[in-house]
RNA sequence: GGGCAGUUACCCAAGUGGCCAAAGGGGACUGACUGUAAAUCAGUUGUCAAUAGACUUCGGAGGUUCGAAUCCUUCACUGCCCA
């Protein structure tokens, strides 16, 4: 690959709401590159993860799916574990009611959260850190050091913190410590290329940059990468909004998930998730908008390639097969639940008790709403002692083997 | 530190003593249609109970009242203004 085709591979799926700023970051990323064909020393690339949270979701894997680009040209990889962010909490995420985690819980979570990562980026070649090693050494003096090269005006520009105000929503003060922690991090890694999502726009280009000027080093380029939209294609991709499509879900479920996106979203899922060269996705976008290609192959193709990434081939195809078994032919799909008679039961007892609906009377609304049926046959009601073995199907996606 | 406003179901939000299990929107779920979807249309969306009805819910705790999401006291949290 030449310089040019990897500025472009490597700029894929960047987006920064500025061209200005995107051409800069394009100049820069190109500049560094030659410099480092030239010198012969590879780039010193990072992300940070905050291991809050252990089941990651295909929008966390974006940033990974960067570094990997990365990794496979050669650069130093760098998994940073928000070790001591973590430990704060994370403020901007103030729905949930966040514990303290405790160490020994950083590092369970660390654990997992690596395991996924590494169905993305190459084991051998990733460096883990954890930001506690420095920013734990740090005192309050140092800290105000730090401050002194900001304005409150810089941090009440930023985005998220502009709308917060303007809807009256807390800001804490703490919120704005992040930065600076985050910005430090870059100096201390002497950082070349720091990736992240939009939301990290502030502090990598602006925090981190800045600190590493002030303290000697050649600021850094960002790679701030777009947000993949969830499942319904429009918003974000979060678990509060219920748009997620998890890592750790199986084969079939992320296949699914995957061909539920609306077709608009298809090209982003593309470049921002899949392995594919900005050629590829190109010509496939060609071919569907030229007729070729029926934009349900062409979500398939999507589907099946990223969920080989974090299940492999061989899973994938099977995936593939089941699911047109299941959805386009109205079959049954292959490894459905298995679930044993108990003398007695009415259709309503195993739906509860196979956990196949919340409530009771949420069971009977799907009766009401001809949603239950036995061997493809609509059951009527639930009250009734269980017709026959065969298998139960409770709205498009529930199934149940009943013996 | 002082003054004022607020806290309602998954989320946003209406409701100022009985007609409130609580309007409206979003989301989710079901059905129809499809390419699997999206869009569209119809419906459902506290729990339990055979359509009757019962029980729990409107930030927490206590109180007034025949009766409270609505009034009072107090605690917690948040915002705004002043210092």
């Amino acid at each position: 690959m030449n310089i040019e085709e990897q500025v472009e591979l490597l700029m894929q799926g960047a987006e920064y709401g500025d061209e200005e700023l995107k051409k800069a970051m394009t100049a820069e990323l190109r500049e560094r590159l030659i410099l480092s064909q030239k010198t012969g020393r590879p780039l010193n690339v990072y992300c940070g993860y905050d291991p809050t949270s252990t089941d990651l979701h295909l929008g966390h894997t974006i940033s990974m799916r960067k570094l990997r680009q990365f990794q496979d040209l050669g650069h130093n990889v760098t998994f940073l574990i928000g070790s001591y962010t973590a430990l704060v909490g994370d403020p901007s995420d103030k729905n949930k009611a966040r514990p303290i985690l405790t160490e020994e819980k950083v590092a369970e979570n660390a654990k997992t959260y690596t395991e996924q990562a590494f169905r993305v980026l190459d084991r051998d070649k990733t460096k883990i850190r954890y930001n506690g090693e420095w920013l734990s050494k740090l005192s309050l003096v140092d800290l105000i050091r730090l401050g002194q090269n900001f304005t409150i005006q810089q941090f009440l520009a930023r985005e998220n913190f502009a709308n917060r105000l303007n809807k009256g929503e807390p800001i804490y003060l703490h919120e704005s410590f992040y930065a600076l922690m985050q910005g430090y991090d870059a100096v201390a890694m002497e950082t070349d290329v720091q990736v992240g999502g939009s939301d990290q726009l502030f502090n990598i280009i602006v925090a981190g940059r800045k600190l590493q000027e002030a303290l000697g080093q050649k600021p850094l380029v960002g790679i701030v990468t777009s947000i993949l939209p969830g499942t319904d294609g429009v918003q974000r991709m979060s678990k509060s909004t219920g748009n997620i499509v998890p890592i750790n879900t199986g084969a079939n479920d992320m296949f699914g998930k995957l061909m539920s996106v609306p077709d608009s979203a298809m090209g982003i899922y593309l470049r921002l998730a899949s392995r594919w060269t900005p050629h590829q996705i190109e010509a496939l976008e060609k071919d569907v908008s030229s007729g070729a290609l029926h934009p349900k192959d062409a979500k398939m193709s999507m589907a099946h390639e990223i969920t080989s990434i974090f299940y492999g081939e061989i899973e994938a195809q099977s995936a593939r097969e089941s699911f047109i078994k299941t959805f386009q032919q109205k079959e049954v799909p292959d490894d459905i639940p298995d679930y044993s008679l108990k003398d007695g039961q009415t259709v309503l007892d195993v739906i509860l008790d196979a956990k196949m609906a919340v409530s009771k009377s949420e069971a009977r609304r799907l009766f009401d709403q001809k949603g239950v049926r036995l061997d493809g046959e609509t059951l009527e009601r639930g009250e009734v002692p269980f017709p026959h073995p065969g298998v139960l199907q409770v709205g498009k996606r529930r199934f149940l083997r009943v013996k």
